[in-house]
DNA sequence: ACCATTTCTTATCTTAAGTCAACGAAATGT
DNA sequence: ACATTTCGTTGACTTAAGATAAGAAATGGT
C-alpha cells in the first residue's frame, strides 16, 4: 500500500527520497473493514483522509433518519473543512462502503512537513483549489438538475459507483426517497 | 474603496506598508453597474473577485433558460475555480444584482505578490479552505433540504439577502419556480 | 443449506412542484 | 407622468415525489 500512496502524489510532482521517506513515516495507512466509521458526526478531527483502496460514504443524521451526502473511491482525498477551518465538531459522518486503505493525514504532521519542504505547500493549496473547483461544480449541478437527472448523470459519469454502492444510498445522494429512485429507474428504462 | 480593501484584507492579517503598498498597485478596483457582467459564461479568466460593496449573482443558462446557482455580497470573494484549474471556460456568469466595486485579484499579479511575500501563501491556503468548508456545507444541506426547507434557511441566515435581490432569482437559487416559491411562502405564512 | 436481514420494487393515496395562462403591482426609462 | 417591461401571485391542471404498507429478491452469517 505504500506503494500505491506514493504512486499517488507522484501523480502530481515527482519526489525526492528524502520527501518520500519523511511522507511514510508521518502519515499512517489503515485498513477499514466494511461499516467501519473513517470518522463519526460530532466528533472533531483535523485529518485529510486519502483513499488508497476502497470507497466511503459521507453522511449525516436529520430527524434521526441517515443521509447521504457523498461517495469517494480510490485516489480521492476527503476532509471535513468546514469543521477543521472553525474549529467545531463535524457535521458528516464518514463510513466504510467496502474494505478500504487509507492513508491518514494528520495536520500536524502535514504542517511539520510543510515547514521542511515549503515547496509543497504550493502544491497544497492547488489542490484544495481543485476540490473547491469540484465543489462548485457539484453544487451548481445539484441545484439545476431535477431528481432524474441527477441520476442521469451518475449513469452516465459514474456508473461504476452505482455497481458498487446500495441503491437506497444513491436515492438520499440524489436526495429522493429509496421508492421514488425506483421509479425514475423505471421511467429511465421505458426511454 | 482602497480603505475597504485593505481593511478586508487585514481581518486576516496585519499588513506592512510594502505589502500593502504593492497590493494596491496589483490589484485594480473596479466599478460595476447593476445588470453588468462581471465575468461571462464561457469566457475564461484567472481572476479572483473581492467584492467590496454590492451583490453579485452566478449564474448559468440551461436549455435556454437562466438559472441562478450563487450569490454573493461585500467581503466575499468569488472565482471560478473549476475553470481556473482545468484551464477551460467558465460554466457560470457572474453579473452586478446591483452597483458593485470589485477589486480583482488578476492570478499573475497574484504570483508575483506570493513570490514577493511568500507568507501569503498559507495564508491563501487557508481562505480556500475555509471556502471549501463553507461551500462543502452548502453542498450537504441543498442535497438534505426541501425546497420549503431552503427557503426558510435563507429566511433565518440571510433575511437580508432576501430583500436585495428579485423573488424568481431566489426561486430559481433554491431550485424551484418563481410560482412554487411563490407558494411556499404562502405556506409559510400560514404557519 | 438455512434463516435473518437488508435491499429493491410495487401499489395506493397524499402532498408538493411544474406548466400554462391571466392579472395586478412594482420598477424602469424617457 | 406615462408607457413599458419586469415581477409576483393566483387558479386549473398535470406530473413527480413523499408516506405507508406489503411482498419479492438478494445478501450475509453460521
Amino acid at each position: 500500500m505504500e506503494r500505491k500512496f506514493i504512486e499517488f502524489i507522484s501523480n502530481f510532482t515527482t519526489l525526492s527520497v528524502e520527501e518520500e521517506e519523511l511522507m511514510l513515516a508521518s502519515y499512517p495507512i489503515i485498513q477499514f473493514k466494511k461499516g467501519d466509521f473513517i470518522l463519526e458526526e460530532g466528533k472533531q478531527t483535523k485529518d485529510t483522509f486519502l483513499i488508497l483502496e476502497g470507497c466511503i460514504r459521507k453522511h449525516r443524521t436529520i430527524d434521526g433518519v441517515d443521509r447521504t451526502t457523498g461517495f469517494f473511491t480510490e485516489g480521492e482525498a476527503v476532509a471535513e473543512f468546514e469543521s477543521i477551518t472553525k474549529n467545531k465538531p463535524t457535521l458528516h459522518s464518514y463510513t466504510a462502503v467496502e474494505n478500504s486503505v487509507i492513508a491518514i493525514i494528520n495536520s500536524e504532521k502535514e504542517e511539520a512537513f510543510l515547514k521542511k519542504f515549503p515547496r509543497f505547500e504550493t502544491f497544497n493549496r492547488m489542490e484544495t483549489e481543485k476540490m473547491l473547483g469540484e465543489n462548485q461544480e457539484q453544487l451548481s449541478n445539484f441545484i439545476t438538475q431535477s431528481p432524474e437527472e441527477r441520476y442521469q448523470h451518475l449513469v452516465d459519469h459514474k456508473l461504476e459507483l452505482l455497481q458498487r454502492v446500495p441503491q437506497h444510498q444513491i436515492a438520499s445522494y440524489i436526495g429522493v426517497t429509496p421508492e421514488s429512485l425506483s421509479r425514475i429507474r423505471k421511467r429511465i428504462l421505458k426511454k
